[in-house]
DNA sequence: TGTGGTAATACGCCCTAGGTATTAAAGTTC
DNA sequence: GAACTTTAATACCTAGGGCGTATTACCACA
């Protein structure tokens, strides 16, 4: 039925329904007007109606014409946004973009980031999934996600590509009534004997390492450390006044009510944010994240 | 861009896109595989991007392809109504009919002339012009009407078919407190000596004749025949006692209060009513206007 | 009646879609 | 790991059909 018929032919109809002269259409198409001609004879025998009312010296549509016309407009506009759609989705700018973003960073630098896609690529719907830095990696790996925002250090993989991007600030959090919740600003030393809380090792362990690390270099001997397994039961713990804990900056934007933010005096008390992708980027719209990530202004997180 | 294009390919694409396996997809479209996979080829250079990843063992959709199929479906579908409507169309069962419609009939035998094409041709779309019988000829025939419900006689013309429809009654009408008022039926002779009220003969000439013609067979000699322009004016004079009046019994569905109607009791005391339309028949919308017409059942109009 | 214009037809050429045969590469089996 | 199987891509050939040129048929208008 509809199986003879080609696009060629609905082209031809719709210039010649346009130009109601079979040699000016023929001439637009660039062909001469026997072929055209030819091709209008065949569409009309596969519909088995005729299109077109020749009388020598007058081409008219027919009842049939018009309404064939009417969709056969709607079937080359249908082809070019096929192909409009196809290559837009090849060049990434159409389709999900998931996304993997590490704790905290949800309410900080990603708002930012995601408006940005938004406004560059108004068709692509980036997913957020929250997740811990080191557990993004296998993910990304597996293409469940497409990139990562992360903290660093993570382990470095060799399928992966790691790339830099904004430095977050570290600060230390207290109960609003702590003998340091006066200050501003404090060093790390001046922790020394406070209890830290800290979220347990096997939840984030580039994280916490980390972390320890930056303490043992500013000699921050803590009494003890108090292990936690969420950022709910860390909160509890520092509002039960069990000790202070060193949390990136980006927290302040969630919790503030009776708690005390300082900022670390120390140098290097700082977290450094990139993003993670596969190193051999299979999808295009990694590409566009990659060149639009370096044009933005990341927010002041402090 | 699209215009290398070709349904071929698209139909080849949606196949390999369903089957995922080109040997299969190949059976599938009555082909063999080496020319399915050249179409393909074809298709992914015109549009510029890979709609498959082939690892020798495994088809795969790529996402471009993904939204490429979905299209893809929509352009297949839209060529397919784009026939049906086209060869709807041709067999008139699309688009409109433009139906003449003598005077009064509008309220009697047409809403069911309508009621019954809309439900055998829903998308039909029937337009009524109501007009006198002997206006409508020249319009069906120029082709500003399709087609016209009329009243008989009606001078023949050579290039129109006129097809008898049913019979209409013929009453009388006077004011409720006439002498002849509580009769029910009444002869035409019984009306001599009353005044006649007649539209103006120019308006509708064939009926004027005729009405005259039966008055003349049945003996009824008016005192005085009083002419008006339009249906209104006739009804008022019938109110003001001028006299009485013989019309079509389809008058009583529209007008009834003050007024007495009574039936005519000679024979043939009555009008034909038929459908005129073109005798070479240029649209199809006609022939199915003919087919359906005499399966109906008219209404009663008495 | 002839002249100009236009769609249809005739016919030849060539492009290209499709077929067969083969190759290349990846997976499977022993 | 060698042989076998499966499957997509490539090479090459054939033929059908799309296009061009030339011509015809038909209508309008002078």
């Amino acid at each position: 039925m509809t199986e003879s018929i080609e696009l060629r032919q609905l082209r031809y109809f719709a210039a010649l329904a346009e130009e109601l002269h079979f040699g000016r259409a023929a001439r637009r198409l660039g062909i001469s007007q026997p072929p055209l001609t030819r091709q209008i004879q065949q569409l009309e025998r596969a519909l088995g109606a005729p299109l077109f009312e020749r009388t020598k010296h007058v081409v008219q549509l027919t009842v049939a014409g018009r309404v064939f016309l009417e969709e056969t407009r709607k079937t080359l506009e249908q082809v070019s946004r096929s192909f409009e759609l196809a290559q837009r989705a090849h060049r990434g700018e159409l389709g999900q973009l998931a996304l993997g973003v590490a704790p905290l960073l949800e309410a900080s630098a990603y708002p930012a980031l995601e408006a940005h896609i938004r406004k560059n690529f108004p068709h692509v719907q980036v997913k957020r999934h929250v997740l811990p830095s080191d557990q993004q990696p296998p993910l990304i790996r597996n293409a469940s996600l497409h990139a990562g925002l992360v903290r660093l250090p993570l382990e470095e993989h060799d399928s992966l590509t790691l790339e830099f991007l904004f430095r977050e600030a570290l600060v230390v959090i207290m109960r609003d009534d702590h003998r340091l919740a006066n200050r501003r600003a404090v060093r790390i030393a001046e922790l020394s004997g406070q209890n830290r809380i800290a979220i347990r090792k096997k939840f984030n362990p580039a994280f916490y390492r980390y972390i320890r690390l930056l303490c043992d270099r500013g000699e921050y001997r803590a009494a003890r450390v108090i292990p936690v397994n969420t950022l709910p039961e860390l909160l509890n713990s520092v509002l039960s006044a069990d000790g202070v804990a060193i949390v990136p900056a980006s927290l302040k934007r969630q919790f503030t009510s009776r708690l005390h933010y300082a900022r670390l005096l120390d140098t290097n008390a700082d977290i450094q944010v990139g993003l993670v992708y596969r190193r051999d980027n299979p999808s295009q719209i990694v590409h566009l994240l990659q060149r639009v990530i370096h044009q933005m202004e990341w927010p002041n997180i402090a």
